[in-house]
DNA sequence: TGTATCCCTGCATAATGATGTGGTTTTAAA
DNA sequence: TTTAAAACCACATCATTATGCAGGGATACA
């Protein structure tokens, strides 16, 4: 069963990087192919588009290790990367996993999670800390809207085709209104989530989760 | 340090409801404050009111799972919900995690990981499996488009303003543009999303998260 | 039997948006 | 040095949208 686990390191840090390297080449199921100090140095490497997992630092010199996921996987190489870094702001963790990563670690993460956190990744997985895990979490819950301003039914349905770009008549069409009617729910939409457009009623209602695509 | 957990159960099976009940109150930092076989049962007891974390399946009779996470939550109760069901379809994941769940398991969990779980909920983390947790991951990653239809930079930076509703002439203030340019680029947007309107655009802008609120 | 909330219709008008056609300049790759 | 692509400006025209005002019917709750 189980074939090797192909896996990269691209980390400036020299300690951390032949520390990793060396402690994941114990395993049996996992070899260490390359280790890079800059994305720079992998992506030249012939070795680099060969694995099946890749450990990214995301403050490197040069390339910073969120376009590098980015490049590699607008490139097409099949290789999961789990970032790990010092840092677990918001901002990072989000572009990180939007470029495409899969999984997101602090340092301070001993071995022998990353060890575990690999096996997971290589499975289809996506390692992450809790802590981490409920911020991506908190990102899907309904921001709820004052109790009085929440969406009717009616209105929902309306908001949810005004996203797809229908025009009025359209809309009045599909849920069986007059044109006037679909006006009406639409400004009774724009009171209650404070807006004065079309496009800003979607992207409200998107981004609170309140209709989906 | 660490307060008893008061953990409730909403669970139709009695087997399991029980099963889990006997295990849970072992655990020196847990305590089964309530366990019901369904949700209506649950929200008629005080005792239901002060769980720090409840375990709930979605398959209830009556007010099934998500709906009673949602009640849960408009109500305002501060407890976490984890959800543990048989059901990982991708539908149910999601529509959990809107509700205001903050993990999400599955029934063949062993009771051991279970109680790791709820460690973890109650210490503000979100529990759930590598599996799942990739599947919410790839929601975040960017939807490419065919690499000739990639938006250049001025291009999502229009884009990204037409999300929050300003008119062109605005835009064009921001940016540093005259109108016509603001036309000309919005031309560009629409013909590579294949829309032919603003709230679409920034509606798949946001799908494929090319564009951020 | 009020009061509230949702759902729906109609009309009017000014502002905004979508789309066509025809240009120029700069920049970066071939 | 040609070629391609991005970035920009302008004018024209019709469609759509935002917003104001003024109503009616249904259902539910106190």
């Amino acid at each position: 069963m189980g074939k090797i686990i192909r896996i990269g390191i691209v980390e400036d840090n020299p300690y951390m990087r032949e520390g990793w390297e060396a402690f994941l080449d114990i395993e049996d199921d996992m070899c260490v192919v390359g280790s890079f100090e800059s994305f720079e140095d992998a992506w030249d490497s012939k070795k680099f588009q060969t694995c099946d997992i890749i450990i990214m630092d995301i403050d490197l010199p040069g390339i910073t290790g969120i376009e590098g996921v980015q490049k590699l996987k607008k490139e097409g190489l099949k290789a999961e990367v789990i970032m790990a870094t010092i840092f677990d702001d918001d901002e990072n963790i989000f572009n990180a996993l939007k470029a495409g990563a899969v999984g997101y670690l602090l340092k301070k993460t001993s071995p022998e999670d990353l060890v575990i956190a690999i096996r997971q990744a290589n499975e289809g997985g996506s390692p992450m800390t809790p802590n981490i895990a409920r911020k991506i979490i908190q990102t899907f819950h309904i921001k709820a809207l004052p109790k009085e301003d929440a969406l009717t039914g009616r209105e929902l349905e309306i908001l949810q085709e005004l996203a797809t770009g229908r025009s009025y008549a359209e809309i009045g069409k599909k849920v069986f209104l007059s044109v006037d009617g679909v006006r009406h729910h639409i400004r009774s939409i724009y009171k209650k989530l404070q807006v004065h457009s079309r496009s800003e009623a979607v992207s409200k209602g998107l981004s609170r989760n309140l209709i989906a695509v």
